[in-house]
DNA sequence: GTATGAATTAGAGCGCGCTCGAACGCAAGC
DNA sequence: GCTTGCGTTCGAGCGCGCTCTAATTCATAC
């Protein structure tokens, strides 16, 4: 098997950061369409395949849920006709996204402040002792 | 039980987006100190109550986890001498925060053409149709 | 005095997203 | 032919952060 177009489990696992059970875990779940076999019966993954998982990655980082990823790989295996459909699941995700940022930053304009208060704090007793 | 200075247990779940249950919770695992109780033997929490759970959910909302506020909350409880161990905790979950926060960012700006491109692809089957 | 409603406790259960274990298959190298 | 190593499946288990249930207590309203 040194089919330079497609790859192992590990060496999948290897290139997208998810590991060789997580990479069999998705594809139990439908997030990935059934990965061609090698006459071994092994899983290769096409380039295709890591282009798919990367996108997911990308929405599991942005803490999108599994079910809504499903929600899209099953829009996606439906062809054309889901384009607006999954532009839709996507527009609402980048909201989510983007006022999860923003809460992110509020959030961390208080830890600043907390912050700046302990070294204050820290500042004034050591310059006492 | 109307003493303006506290609160029960639905009005502090009201007051913090937390519920009733949660709240116990956080007691039950030492994020909060034990609070204190009504001659009924009910919980009545105070105004510094209520702004450590403020914080709390700060550090949640910036995904600390439950482990590290206990460890917080430990410093704390022991006294002024921990400042320094408490800033730098502080400091480094800042850290973390400021990385999620880009990593989210660079996320979105994907999503954002991943978004157009599908724009793309809708607004030039609509127009050929 | 009885019904209602808010609180209490201890402990079980849940949804999520993996993560791991067991038992097995198969091919290559010694 | 036997070990090594990488893969397979199925299904159980786990860590997290709650969330809920059951049984009980107590104060107030009627």
């Amino acid at each position: 098997m040194n089919d330079t177009s497609t790859r192992s489990i590990a060496e999948t696992a290897e290139l997208t950061g998810l590991t060789a059970h997580t990479l069999r875990y998705y594809e139990r779940i439908g997030l990935l369409d059934p990965v061609d076999r090698g006459p071994d019966g092994r899983r290769r993954f096409r380039d295709a395949d890591l282009a798919w998982l990367g996108f997911l990655t990308r929405l599991r980082v942005t803490g999108m849920p599994i079910r809504d990823m499903r929600k899209f790989a099953e829009l996606r295996r439906a062809g054309d006709v889901t384009t607006p459909a999954r532009l839709e699941l996507l527009s609402r995700h980048r909201d989510t996204v983007r006022r999860r940022i923003t809460d992110l930053a509020d959030c961390l304009d208080a830890l600043d402040s907390k912050i700046d208060h302990y070294r204050t704090l820290i500042t004034s007793t050591t310059s006492r002792s």
